[in-house]
RNA sequence: GGAGAGGUGGCAGAGUGGUCGAAUGCACCGGAUUCGAAAUCCGGCAUAGUGCUUGCACUAUCGGGGGUUCGAAUCCCCCCCUCUCCGCCA
């Protein structure tokens, strides 16, 4: 049966759905309300047509199908035993027209499902905050005080540029506009901070440092979510792949379509990367400085955990994230995502947002985000239990990334909270071992 | 870039048009045997979806897509990937 042959199910599940389509048919009253908090309209006449459909017209090519296989296994019985088969021959000839039609039916429905459930983000859970954009995000702590200064702190790029170590006009002959150029001792500081976390976190926290490829393909992409509905925002090059945004693709995609046993987890995960974004849509963002680039590196956490685990896990890995801040002495507050402020993918998310004294205000620096199954969900990442010795059935497990933490935000950071009346720079003690060291950077 | 080989269940590996969702072996789980273990024997052991009388039935899946056929793991077309040799190269 190749002929048009349909997807049943295992499509709409995999490649398709992100939500559980099951809970869509159990209770649509309540996915609609937790959308609706996230300020996403559910058309639950729709959705209940076209699920409707799909139940009569999905049982009526089964039953097809399944006159079709048995009549074709009788024909092949008969031939064996060398009886004639014509009679056979003309009643299941007569099923192909139905079940074709049936079949194309059947696929066009699945596919309109498909295009509906793609389109819904994630299910805030009940502790996200109501709200609609980052005005209504709620500060959930604060860490630090923000250092006095009698004079007007300079920000990261005239620091940068006195020191001639920040050179933004040369990046710009050699590519466009955000990107940067780095030198000297600056160069050297911004490794040392990439260094710092990667130590912190795989000798401390206990996460497994992992090397990961830069460039991937378009089903990493749609594992973790960027695609389809981002695609604007990724750099793509001419042979199919994709230059990462962050560390979370291929490290999350690290489980897909795999089935890891239970005692594996949790699985922590660390790597440092460069992320490539296009900002499409964020011109005249933060055009001055390093804020926003096209190419900048980050150290990623990823978990992938138990359900009954994950809320767990988030507090934990905000934790580690928060921890490098502490240790490096920049003060931050985290602050709780709002339903209509999160991500496409996360069903919560906390924000960690440095002090940048240079801009007067608190900058995010990392994201830590729970998924629970949405990502687990596409990318078919599951977990099997044993129970009473006997393998159980597979589950899709949840996971977590949180940056700790973006490298050239944590530069910036540094350079405007250490700067001092001179333009020199004083380096954070735990960072001295990585400069030989150096306890300030200052004009050659 | 050139030449060749190949993609089948957790792994290895048969299967070239018909009771094939797929032999066999290994691994794993249960039972028998044993004081216990090993060995041996017996049984079980993919994933997803749908329906309902929730335990059964049905459907789909042998790299991906399309085609031929009443019927495809098996035949045809396109694509992807892996391996070997050569070339190039950090």
């Amino acid at each position: 049966m190749r002929r048009a042959r349909v997807e049943l199910g295992a499509s709409l599940q995999t490649r398709a759905a992100m939500l559980d389509i099951q809970l869509l048919r159990k209770d649509l009253a309540q996915v609609a309300q937790r959308l609706a908090a996230r300020d996403i309209t559910l058309d639950s006449a729709r959705f209940e047509a076209l699920e409707g459909e799909r139940k009569a017209i999905q049982v009526h090519t089964q039953e097809l199908q399944a006159k079709r296989n048995q009549l074709s296994k009788q024909i092949g019985m008969a031939k064996g035993k060398g009886e004639d088969t014509s009679a056979l021959m003309a009643e299941v000839g007569g099923l192909g027209d139905e079940l074709k039609a049936a079949e194309e039916r059947l696929a066009a429905i699945q596919e309109d499902l498909s295009a509906m459930l793609l389109t819904l983000p994630n299910l805030p859970h009940e502790s996200v905050p109501a709200g609609r954009d980052d005005k209504d995000n709620e500060e959930v702590r604060r860490w630090g005080t923000p250092r006095e200064f009698p004079y007007p702190p300079l920000d990261h790029v005239d620091l940068g540029e006195n020191l001639e170590m920040l050179d933004f006009p040369t990046a710009v002959k050699l590519t466009t506009s955000r990107f940067v150029l780095m030198r000297g001792q600056l160069a050297r500081l911004h490794r040392a901070l990439a260094q710092f976390m990667l130590d912190v976190h795989s000798r401390e926290h206990g996460y497994e440092e992992v090397y990961v490829p830069y460039l991937v393909n378009a089903d990493s992409m749609r594992g973790t979510g960027q695609l389809p509905k981002f695609e604007e925002d990724l750099f793509k090059l001419s042979n199919g792949l994709y230059l990462i945004p962050t560390a979370e693709v291929p490290v999350t995609n690290i489980v897909r379509d795999e089935i890891l046993p239970a005692d594996n987890l949790p699985i922590k995960l660390v790597a440092h990367t460069p992320c490539f974004r296009s900002e499409a849509g964020s011109y005249g963002k933060d055009t001055r400085g390093m804020i926003r680039q096209h190419q900048f590196d980050k150290v990623e956490m990823v978990q992938f955990v138990k359900p009954e685990d994950s809320y767990a896990a988030l507090e934990e890995l905000t934790g580690h994230a928060e921890d490098i801040l502490q240790r490096l002495g920049l003060p931050y507050r985290v602050v709780a995502l709002c339903a209509g402020d999160l991500g496409f993918s996360s069903a919560k998310t906390y924000d960690l947002e440095v002090w940048l004294p240079g801009q007067n205000t608190y900058r995010e620096i990392s994201s830590c985000s729970n998924f629970e199954a949405f990502q687990a969900r596409r990318m078919q990442a599951r977990y099997r239990t044993e129970k009473d010795g006997k393998p159980g059935k597979p589950e899709l497990l949840h996971t977590l990334n949180g940056s700790g933490l973006a490298v050239g935000r944590c530069l910036v950071a540094v350079l405007e909270n250490y700067q001092n009346p001179d333009g020199s720079v004083t380096i954070p003690e735990v960072l001295r071992p990585y400069l030989g060291g150096l306890e300030r950077i200052a004009r050659r």
